[in-house]
RNA sequence: GGUACCUUGGCCGAGUGGCUAGGCACCGGUCUGCAAAACCGGCUACGGCGGUUCGACUCCGCCAGGUACCUCCA
C-alpha cells in the first residue's frame, strides 16, 4: 500500500497526508445531485474527481465505504423562508408525483454518469427516505440547546453555537461580518437571526412533500440530509466529505455547525472541495442558465457546441486540469482534448504490440514511480497525464527501432499504462460507429476495396475520385501502410 | 460593501527560488502517386511597477484586471 497520498484539506487550507482513521477502510461522503432537471458539465466535475479518488484508493489497497446522496426534498429555491421545494415546483409544473421526477431524474443522471465511466458508489441515500434520521437529529441539537422552534419549524441557533465553537471554520468567515452583510430582516421572519438555518421547515397548506413530526407537518432543511446519512452510513467519525466549492457555504458550515452539536466536534477529518467548469471565465451554473447538458455535449445539441464531444472527451477533459483549478469550457479546448486522448489511446495500441529487446534503455520503475507521485500529490492528473504522453514519445521511437526496452521494463511500462490510464483515469476505447450502422459500415467498407483496387491499378482519377466524394458526405478516409481507416466526422 | 482566490506562450493547462511540464494549434521534416493520417523535430511564456536575494515566473508590497462565496447552484 502506497502510503504517501497528501489531500489539500479545505479545513486547514493545507495539503495533508491522508491517514485513515481506521484502516485499510476508508468513509467517503459527497454530495450528489438534487435531482430536478438534467446532469449539466458542472455536474460531471464532483462525480468525475471523486471517482478518481474512490478509484485511487482503491487501487492503493483501500476498502473504501463511499456514499453519494441523491437530494430529493428539502432543497428550496431562493430564500429559506419562502422559497418553494425544487422537486415539489418540477412536480407542479409537470402535473406528476414529485416522487416521479426524483425517479426520472435520478434515472438520467445515472445514465449520463455510467457513459462518463464513473463508477457508482457504495451507498445512494436519499433525502426522502431518512426523514426519520432527519428528525432525530433536529430533536438532538434541541435538546442541546442549539435550537429553537419558531411556527412549527426548527431553527438552528448560529449565534449561540458561536460563543462556543466557531461558526465559519471552513469557509473562514467571521459571523460579525456576516451581521453586516446579510439582508435586513424585514420583521416577518420566523428567524432570530438572518444566518440561522433551518434543520425542520413547518409545510404550508400547499406543500406537496411533507412527513410528521414532533413539530407538525413539515419537510427537514436542506443541510441535515448530509450529517443525518453521512453519519448513520459511515460512522460518528469517517475520513472524507467531498463537494463543489460552491457548497462550501453555507451547506457545509452548517453541516459542520450541525454535527459538532449533535454528534461530537471534529467529526469528519479531511474536506475536499472540487472546483467549477467556466464558460466565457464565468461559473458554469442553473442560476446563470449557461450550463450545457451532459446530454447535449454528446449528441452535439447546444447551439455553443460545434460538435458532439463523446463521453471519454468530457472525462479527459476535466481530468486535464487539477481539481482545484477552475477549468475554462471552450471548443477548442475539448478538441483539444479529444484528439489528445485519441493519440494516447493510439500509444496503447502500439504498446501491447511492442517486442521486447535484450538491450534497454527506458527506466519502467522510475517511470511507474513518477505516475505515483503525481496521483500522491493530491491527485495531480495533469503532470500524471503529461507524463503518459512522455512515455509516449519513447513507445513510438521503440517502434520506430531508436530505443530498445527488455522484458521486464516493457511488462512495467504495460502495466503502468493499464493500471493508470485505465484503472485510474477511468478511461476507456470507445466504439465508433454507434449502433446499427451495420449496413453503412459494409458499404463503406466495399467502396473502399475498389478504391485500393483502383489504387493498385495507379488508377488515381478514381483513388481521389472515392475519396473526395466520400469527404464530401462526411467520411474520412485515412489510409495506412496495410488498407485504411476511416471515420464519421 | 465583506471575505477568499486567480492573472503562465495563439488556446487549454501543470509547476518550481537557480535545473526549458504536457496537450492542441502553428511551422519544418519523414512517409505517401498526391493529400490526409501517423511519426520525428521546432515553437523557451509566466498582468504592471517596485522590493528582498548572488539569482524571482516562483517570496514581499503596491497597482490593474478577473473570478468565487456572502441567496438557489456541482
Amino acid at each position: 500500500m502506497q502510503e504517501n497520498l497528501v489531500l489539500y484539506n479545505s479545513l486547514s487550507r493545507k495539503k495533508e497526508k491522508f491517514t485513515a482513521i481506521n484502516p485499510p477502510f476508508v468513509g467517503m461522503y459527497v454530495c450528489g445531485p438534487t435531482v430536478y432537471g438534467d446532469a449539466h458539465l458542472g455536474h460531471a466535475r464532483p462525480a468525475i474527481t471523486f471517482d478518481l479518488l474512490f478509484r485511487y484508493f482503491q487501487h492503493i489497497g483501500y476498502k473504501v465505504r463511499y456514499v453519494r446522496n441523491i437530494t430529493d426534498v428539502g432543497h428550496l429555491e431562493n430564500d429559506e423562508d419562502h422559497g418553494e421545494d425544487k422537486i415539489g415546483k418540477k412536480a407542479k409544473l409537470e402535473q406528476v408525483e414529485p416522487m416521479e421526477i426524483v425517479q426520472f431524474y435520478s434515472d438520467r443522471y445515472h445514465r449520463e454518469m455510467d457513459k462518463l465511466n464513473v463508477l457508482r458508489p457504495s451507498i445512494e441515500p436519499r433525502a426522502s427516505g431518512h426523514i426519520i434520521e432527519q428528525i432525530e437529529l433536529t430533536q438532538k441539537i434541541l435538546d442541546a440547546g442549539y435550537a429553537y422552534i419558531s411556527n412549527g419549524s426548527v431553527y438552528f441557533d448560529v449565534e449561540k453555537y458561536n460563543e462556543k465553537y466557531n461558526y465559519g471554520k471552513l469557509s473562514g468567515r467571521v459571523l460579525e461580518d456576516l451581521y453586516s452583510n446579510t439582508r435586513e430582516l424585514d420583521g416577518q421572519s420566523e428567524k432570530r437571526n438572518s444566518f440561522d438555518f433551518a434543520l425542520w421547515k413547518n409545510a404550508s397548506p400547499e406543500h406537496i412533500m411533507r412527513w410528521p413530526s414532533p413539530w407538525g407537518q413539515g419537510f427537514p432543511g436542506w443541510h441535515a440530509e448530509c450529517s443525518a446519512m453521512g453519519h448513520k452510513y459511515l460512522g460518528e467519525k469517517f475520513d472524507i466529505h467531498g463537494g463543489g466549492m460552491d457548497l462550501l457555504f453555507p451547506h457545509h458550515e452548517c453541516e459542520i455547525a450541525q454535527n459538532t452539536v449533535a454528534i461530537g466536534e471534529n467529526s469528519i477529518n479531511y474536506w475536499i472541495h472540487n472546483n467549477m467548469i467556466t464558460i466565457n471565465g464565468q461559473k458554469m451554473g442553473k442560476s446563470l442558465g449557461n450550463f450545457i447538458t451532459l446530454e447535449e455535449l454528446f449528441t452535439g445539441s447546444n447551439k455553443v457546441l460545434e460538435k458532439a464531444y463523446s463521453p471519454m472527451t468530457i472525462r479527459f477533459f476535466i481530468l486535464q486540469a487539477q481539481y482545484r483549478s477552475t477549468l475554462d469550457f471552450s471548443n477548442e479546448a475539448l478538441q483539444a482534448a479529444e484528439k489528445g486522448l485519441i493519440r494516447l489511446l493510439k500509444g496503447v495500441e502500439n504498446l501491447n504490440n511492442l517486442k521486447a529487446n535484450k538491450q534497454n534503455n527506458f527506466d519502467a520503475q522510475k517511470f511507474r514511480q513518477d505516475c505515483y507521485n503525481a496521483m500522491n500529490d493530491d491527485l495531480n492528473s495533469p503532470i500524471l497525464i503529461s507524463y503518459l504522453f512522455d512515455g509516449l514519445k519513447t513507445i513510438n521511437s521503440i517502434v520506430a527501432g531508436n530505443e530498445n526496452i527488455d522484458e521486464n521494463n516493457l511488462n512495467i511500462l504495460k502495466e503502468v499504462y493499464d493500471t493508470f490510464l485505465f484503472e485510474i483515469l477511468g478511461l476507456k476505447l470507445e466504439n465508433e460507429n454507434s449502433g446499427n450502422n451495420k449496413i453503412l459500415e459494409n458499404v463503406v467498407n466495399i467502396v473502399l476495396n475498389l478504391r485500393v483496387k483502383a489504387k493498385e491499378n495507379k488508377d488515381w482519377a478514381s483513388s481521389d475520385f472515392i475519396r473526395d466524394e466520400l469527404a464530401k458526405i462526411g467520411i474520412i478516409v485515412k489510409d495506412k501502410k496495410d488498407g485504411f481507416e476511416w471515420e464519421i466526422q
